[in-house]
DNA sequence: CTATAAAATTGACCATGGTCATTTTTAGAC
DNA sequence: GTCTAAAAATGACCATGGTCAATTTTATAG
């Protein structure tokens, strides 16, 4: 009986091997889309790549989706760790700079995007995936930007509003990157207008 | 020569039978969906309601998605073309409750928004389907709204820039819907905030 | 070392969207 | 009517993501 309830406690035993084989799989997937993008990735490939079945792809992920949330959640991590790390902007103009980075790889395939989007907020608080964590980590990074002093902003307005309007704007603005009536203008020219618009 | 030429410059032409094929297609898709939702739609089930082959429904709509584009686009259409009828909104709280058909059809399924999100903007001009009118449609609507003297805005922001300023303040509070930490607020009660701190 | 139960892996198989060479139908010329 | 070329429709077939009963591997108790 206590056993029982030690088990239920701990997370269930995990095998050298599983680390090993899931390893195998994310390399293999960052392998070939290294090569040739996110959107031609095919779970074949990923799994021959890997010398593993096919099978087994499905016990480690549960949709190919799910490994690409993983795989662009962990870029997209990257990038606003960086981002984090520079100075607070102090001006839209420097916020719109900061975001570069992000920006480009988010646009970088409109599947990228898509997936993005798809996966930015969890319908259970227990499927809360690696994007959707970028996106808690871009709305502390926001909500830092906008309470630091160095950058002017409305005061009237609640900094946690403020944070989530630049998000908010700032998938406006790569949204209509993707559109070829507003492709003339950049992300980076559309979206400062916004910002400016939106702090002060 | 001459023949060649006119045939180039006319439309190719259509055949009665298409277009007879095309709406018997239309029609058992809509049954379909008003039984059991857009996601569980199936293009077998289609052809098979419909009386046609598999390949024709192909010859009809490039894929899946693009049927989805006809039939998402035309319903979000009349909502909109219902809301243009209605008064122009006083105050941000009108203009959410306005919104309000929108955003329950927008809202209805995680699919048809994905969708919605996704054909928002075409690759290329040629391709402006369906639901990307819809949002030039929404961006005409609110361009009205916001030149209407009887709804008082920030004089200092162009009435461009608030319209699209709407547009993103309405779809990052239906993405946070989907998202479990933030369900607890209805769409509208969320929208409210961030409109009224866009506009004044 | 052996037995055994749980974990991990396998690959044949399925579901569904999508293609294309072939066949059928239609419109128009004579 | 009948011939012909273009348009439309057909369905066998393919591509790819995903499932699951059966098998192999691992950890561990005795």
């Amino acid at each position: 009986m206590v056993k029982i309830l030690i088990k239920e406690i701990m997370a269930k035993p995990v095998q050298a091997r599983t680390l090993k084989t899931r390893a195998k799989l994310l390399s293999a997937a960052q392998g070939l889309i290294e090569h040739s993008g996110y959107e031609a990735l095919r779970v074949e490939e990923v799994v021959l790549k890997a010398g593993v079945a096919k099978g087994t792809f499905f016990s480690h992920f549960k949709d190919k989706d799910a490994l690409m949330d993983q795989l662009i959640g962990a870029r997209l991590s990257e990038i606003l760790t960086e981002i984090e790390a520079g100075p607070g902007p102090k001006s839209a103009s420097e916020m719109v700079a900061a975001l570069k980075p992000f920006i480009a790889f988010a646009t970088s395939e409109r599947y990228v995007f898509d997936i993005m989007l798809r996966y930015s907020g969890a319908a259970a608080i227990s499927e809360i995936g690696p994007i959707a964590q970028t996106f808690m980590q871009h709305f502390e990074l926001f909500l830092k930007w906008v309470t630091d002093p160095a950058l002017p902003t409305r005061a009237t307005i609640a900094p946690e509003l403020l944070a989530e309007g630049i998000s908010a704007f700032m998938i406006q603005a790569m949204s209509l990157n993707f559109c070829a009536l507003h492709s003339s203008v950049s992300v980076e020219e559309r979206l400062e207008p916004y910002l400016e618009a939106w702090l002060s």
